[in-house]
DNA sequence: TTGTATGCGTTATCAC
DNA sequence: GTGATAACGCATACAA
């Protein structure tokens, strides 16, 4: 049976009102006092027990991060990041997995861990539009872009325009056919449809026709459906000699494919990603992409709803979106 | 306000407990009560609150899972499969990224969540030996080889075995000069110091002559570190035929400086690394490891967790070490 | 089978 | 500056 308030106050000789005041810092405690207790503390290994804490200030002190899936490294760096900049709030961060499933992020949003959470970061991928909005009261910071504007803040990096980036460098090496790997049909496949826009964005800019058999589509943002895709690409009449990957595991997947067909990369098809993951730089060859600022997206979801959990004027503020930055790294996949 | 167990009450005209009985699935409730409690319920999308619940109960629902860091496929994995096996037993998983930190390891083990985590799965990178009993009361299991016999269960592949498997690999390929990358220096580095203990007992069984200049010393276990080792490696006068690395990151960034410098990867020196994580099987060329049964890893620490969780019998029993299977698994690094 | 009453360990409102 | 005491929402011993 672990020690509390009353075991601390009844060793210094104190209210356990006093012990409270010293344990939460509330200033006014003689000093002399706070001594006497801070050292019954210490002796007696107390430790404030977290659930009756909660049960009286309905704060929890632990934030969900929700993401598709851990074992993707963007998606992994990103949980890291975050991890980081709750723990300078001392929040804990309790990590939900969704697996895109639609029924899991439902219930996320639809708070059934209302209580035992004081808010969310969410990077949904099942769910969009009005769906996200049917929320409960948990204060909700939403990462990646959304074309709905609902009442949650969002943060995340201009999706169409770093595409039409990623796309324009390609063309600009004075590849003609430009293929794109990572399409999605259904709905709330938001990314996958801001990416598709910029690509074509940028392919028309470039006065290059725009042709849907240079399109891709993939079930998942994989290495093996990267590298099923490229294959597929491969069969087709019109041979591409360059590929924006919706994103860098895909990326990754088609230069397997390519090399192990003995296609040349860069010299016969230039390849490009999307995320800036650590095995980019290490592939061979090492690959060109888009790097989003994530440490930026990780502390500016956390600031927000940090204030969003204040009970300051923030608090009830019309939702916000904020873009960060992204830049494109030229590496050995398309510098040929 | 969120709706208790008293409004439910109310409005199915039934006193507390008997609500209580139907949100635990107690079984002596007439059909009709249940009923009449349940539409409550549901008319009022009660959910019982968890703070309250573990203050009574002194069970969260939560336990957690130390590991050093998430950016690590491997331990993204393991996370993941964790996750997933805990949720068969409607347990939430709360992650902890330690960094490898001596300071943070010991926090935990030391429970500084203990009010809060019913159980701790641990896979500790500082801290090693007794260190690891300064334990509170918390039920702790721990992932991977301890050379010591402490008083948590663990659960872990032979390391040494493995080791040795992986150095035979490439002995029987008639490689005569190998290489490893992944020792380390510090005394807690468990897994370093059993998988160098492995290397090297291959190589004396294949009659090769032990060589100190082959061995590579790394800080952490990252692509960079492996990167930069088989750079060290090549400066060295007796070049090796073939490497055998601590991990498979090691080994794709050894893979990557090989192929920067013109080395041909497997014909003029043939590559493996250790987990079997994803990346190997894109990369170029694909890489040889040694796969250890993750998944069943990830179940067994959740059951054991669970047997010390229950109040069965088993849960004051002696700890126990659970050896789980590996295998070899060869691709084109060692191909040749 | 169901109801009543008590306490889990905190914080917070009042007195003193 | 400090102490007594009432909640917070639930589970459960004990009664009915």
């Amino acid at each position: 049976m672990p020690p509390g308030l009353k075991d601390v106050a009844a060793r210094a000789g104190v209210s356990i009102k006093t012990v409270s005041n010293v344990v939460n810092g509330y200033t006014h405690v003689s000093a002399d006092t706070r001594a006497r207790v801070q050292e019954a503390i210490d002796a007696l290994g107390y430790i404030p027990n977290a659930a009756a804490r909660q049960l009286r200030t309905r704060r929890s002190g632990v934030i969900a991060l929700a993401v598709p899936e851990l074992q993707s490294p963007y998606f992994a760096e990103m949980a890291g990041l975050i991890v980081q900049a709750a723990e300078r709030r001392s929040w804990t961060v309790l990590i939900d997995q969704t697996d895109g499933q639609a029924e899991r992020e439902r219930n996320l949003v639809a708070g059934l861990r209302r209580h035992a959470i004081d808010g969310l970061i969410f990077s949904p991928l099942a769910l969009a539009g009005e769906e996200l909005s049917r929320g409960g009261d948990t204060p909700m910071v939403l990462l990646g872009e959304r074309v709905w504007h609902g009442p949650a803040d969002h943060v995340a990096i201009d999706n169409t325009e770093a595409a039409a980036d990623a796309t324009r460098h390609l063309c600009g090496l004075g590849r003609r056919s430009v293929a794109a790997i990572g399409a999605q049909d259904f709905a709330s496949a938001v990314t996958a449809h801001q990416r598709l826009a910029g690509y074509r964005a940028a392919i028309e800019e470039a006065g290059l026709a725009w042709d849907p058999l240079l399109v891709a589509r993939v079930e998942r943002f994989h290495r093996a459906d990267g590298a099923a895709a490229m294959a597929a690409l491969l069969q087709r009449p019109r041979r591409p000699d360059a590929v924006f990957c919706f994103n860098d595991l895909l990326a990754l997947g088609a230069i397997r494919t390519l090399l192990e067909q003995g296609v040349r990369v860069p010299e016969d098809v230039a390849v490009i990603g999307f995320d800036d993951i650590e095995d980019g730089r290490f592939s061979t060859p090492t690959l060109s992409t888009v790097a989003p600022d994530t440490a930026r997206i990780a502390r500016l979801a956390v600031d927000l709803l940090a204030e969003r959990l204040g009970d300051g004027p923030a608090a009830s503020d019309a939702p916000r979106e904020v873009r960060v930055a992204h830049r494109l790294v030229v590496r050995e996949s398309t510098a040929g």
